[in-house]
DNA sequence: TCCTGTGAAGGCTTTCACAGCT
DNA sequence: AGCTGTGAAAGCCTTCACAGGA
């Protein structure tokens, strides 16, 4: 009965929590929709449409309690708890990820690492202990995790999200840089800045051709 | 007289050019839009509207020519030439970009770094000079840039934004954890891992509530 | 027969605009 | 007076469905 609420909305959360949490830091205590939405770049309608999927949090006249309404927001996106996470791949794009600690401070745990190659096989990378790839089902039913980090060279990408899938992980997190069909309950988000920079360099070419765009 | 085809249009492009490469790496010749959007996960009639945004590709009966594609979508995007980047902020994510060699291989060149750490300033990292953030405006000028990269804490984000914009930069890949406004020439992109598990993480809280995504 | 290119339809998302509460 | 919550309108994007070419 996850009400339909669109997709959009649910990705638009989390950026809608960071900017009330660096408030509620700053000492603010209440906040209109068109404040925030000049702070974040949206229209005020929005915020209150994307709100209004999931209760009456403001108060006419005056705007939204902001400490309340982070704590209601973490709530409905589940960030009131601690997820763990198990990373693929201990490469540099995997080691740096370890190294990282952004995920733990915002209450993820990479809790285990596993790999193919088998110098890196046994050792325990910044506190989290690398395992052999094959014995992913094992380890993750001993240890059970939420969400799997992809960071294997692309071509074997779509093999471990399969297998993370058959382990009944339902989340992934791809730094990859392929596509990955999985099937329909699982979601998968990629980071891939090149394919970022890719569809900028649209604009940039564009406006080397036409160097006032507003002209003609 | 950018005609205004669709940003999401643009964004999937890469994505097309990234498979089709494959393709052409694997030695396949033609591919139909059905056969390219079961690559992809996406409808046939998506692709060819997209690409009917940009001309008449196909072979009616056929499909479309691969390599010819390709270099069609990679001149339309601009990729048929190299882009220079400067990146700001040498910390640990500063210098895993640097240190990463697949920018460069899809023809996106780091060529100079700035920090405001007067340790790191005047050193060279993976061949790239970094310099005082102070001088950004002097070296930008000596040595032009077509996209900045940011990769300083939140807190600096905007400003070094700013800087940015100032020096006529109309491309930012931002890797800190902030939304950046910037104004409407300017295009930005950011890169942020925990945004994405943030989101998951609504769905595998109401998974967990509902075993059974079906039922009512 | 197979598959593209494309108007039209359909569906989804954003924005408008205002009743109603403080 | 100020601001939310929300139906309705507008706008945008995707999908349909088919004419027409290979």
């Amino acid at each position: 009965m996850t009400d339909e609420i669109p997709e959009v909305v649910i990705e638009r959360l989390p950026l809608y929590v960071r900017t009330l949490e660096l408030l509620v830091g700053a000492g603010q205590e209440v906040i209109s929709s068109r404040e925030l939405g000049d702070l974040l770049g949206v229209t005020p309608a929005q915020i209150r449409k994307d709100l209004s999927y999931f209760g009456r949090f403001g108060k006419q006249g005056r705007g939204y309690a902001i400490a309340a309404l982070v704590g209601q927001l973490r709530s409905i996106l589940g960030l009131d708890r601690r997820w763990r996470m198990a990373l693929v791949g201990v490469g540099h794009l995997g080691r740096a990820i370890l190294a990282y600690d952004g995920f733990a401070r915002q209450g993820f745990d990479v809790a285990l690492a596993f790999d193919a190659d088998p110098r890196v096989v046994g050792t325990v990378i910044d506190g989290v202990p690398v395992h052999d790839i094959a014995v992913l089902p094992d380890e993750l039913g001993r240890s059970p995790v939420d969400i799997g980090i992809i960071a294997v060279p692309a071509r074997a990408a779509q093999a471990v999200a399969d297998r993370l899938v058959e382990c009944g992980i339902f989340s992934i997190l791809n730094y990859a840089p392929a596509t990955l069909r999985v099937p329909a309950p699982v979601h998968v988000r990629t980071v891939d800045p090149v394919l970022q920079l890719q569809s900028m360099t649209y604009y940039l070419k564009s406006a080397e051709a036409d160097p006032v765009p507003s002209g003609a």
